[in-house]
DNA sequence: ATCAAACTATTTGATGTCAAACTATATGCC
DNA sequence: GGCATATAGTTTGACATCAAATAGTTTGAT
């Protein structure tokens, strides 16, 4: 355990060996991610805890998120959970044999079908959503306001930088 | 693309939908997140481009870090490199195959075995820890040092909340 | 000294994902 | 209107990973 150790280490070590290369920023880098691992695994054990898999219950959110009828196409499902098609109906597969969801046929375009959240699908994204705003919220409640924004300031240059790379490779 | 967009509609309609929660700390989470995971897509295309996945390269940097001989008991370097004792077993299995490592008799404990870098291991490890050293120090040449020391005190804040938090669950 | 328990690495079986091939349907150009 | 092309979703094959079962080795307690 204890990440930051892991991450002095892995620094520390190569520093060593490789005195000619600065480690420090990707010691940030590091250190930033092992933040975000974890929090995915706190989130995974949430809905672990309600049988589904991180990516299922991303397919359920956007189901409930889009109102009411939450009757979408799986190829917007698909765009908004940023998965491939392929995984989709694997995700899709899964939460119809938990009766989390019905599958029916498009009418008007007779390639397509219509995905729509159960009642219980409903219920377990509700139930599931609560627990990762409220755990959310215990994360960064030790955190002052103007620290987070100065942090969140950051992020957002770095994203942007990171972009920008991603796309030119 | 654009991570922030996603990010936004995301808590934006979740919000409209269940105006009793709070989803600006969700928010944070999810940005952090998609952060981090372009960083390591960033890393991948490095590793690949040599290659190697991203865990490959671990197992490889593990055994350039520690030292001139660069000798490793199998065991040590799963711990490190944080996977479990099947992955690393398929991961020694696919660089023994493309030459990076070889596995030796451990003559005074004959469960275990020795895993020594090679020439051809050592010198892509080299290659590709300059260009993450690189990459990490171009992500955060935009940020002002005392804005990184800022960034860094909050990781590290919410990374000890959160090592709190998935231990006691 | 023996034998149970712990340890080390591998094998096996399962999972979640993606890319590419495939099927069925729709669109648009001539 | 007919046929090439594009699109929607599924299937297939591959891959990296993990948990659990396994085989061989060491350690320790009696």
């Amino acid at each position: 355990m204890e990440i930051g150790k892991y991450v002095d280490e892995t620094v520390s070590t190569w520093q060593e060996q490789r005195p000619d290369l600065d480690f420090e920023p990707m010691g940030y880098m590091l250190r930033f991610h092992a933040m975000a691992e974890a929090a995915m695994t706190k989130i995974e054990i949430i809905t672990k805890s309600h049988g589904l898999t991180v990516g299922e219950f991303d397919v359920l959110a956007t189901l409930r998120r889009h109102g009411a009828a939450s009757t979408l196409m799986p190829s917007f499902i698909a765009e908004v959970a940023m998965v491939s098609p392929s995984g989709l109906t694997h995700r899709l597969t899964q939460l119809e044999k938990s009766g989390h969801i019905t599958r029916s046929a498009d009418n008007s375009d007779r390639r397509s079908s219509l995905v729509s959240i159960t009642k219980s699908g409903a219920a377990v994204a509700d139930q599931i959503i609560e627990q990762i705003a409220e755990h959310s919220a215990r994360m960064y409640a030790a955190i002052p306001t103007e620290d987070l924004e100065q942090f969140s300031k950051v992020v957002s240059l770095v994203s942007t930088q990171l972009e920008s790379e991603v796309v030119t490779s």
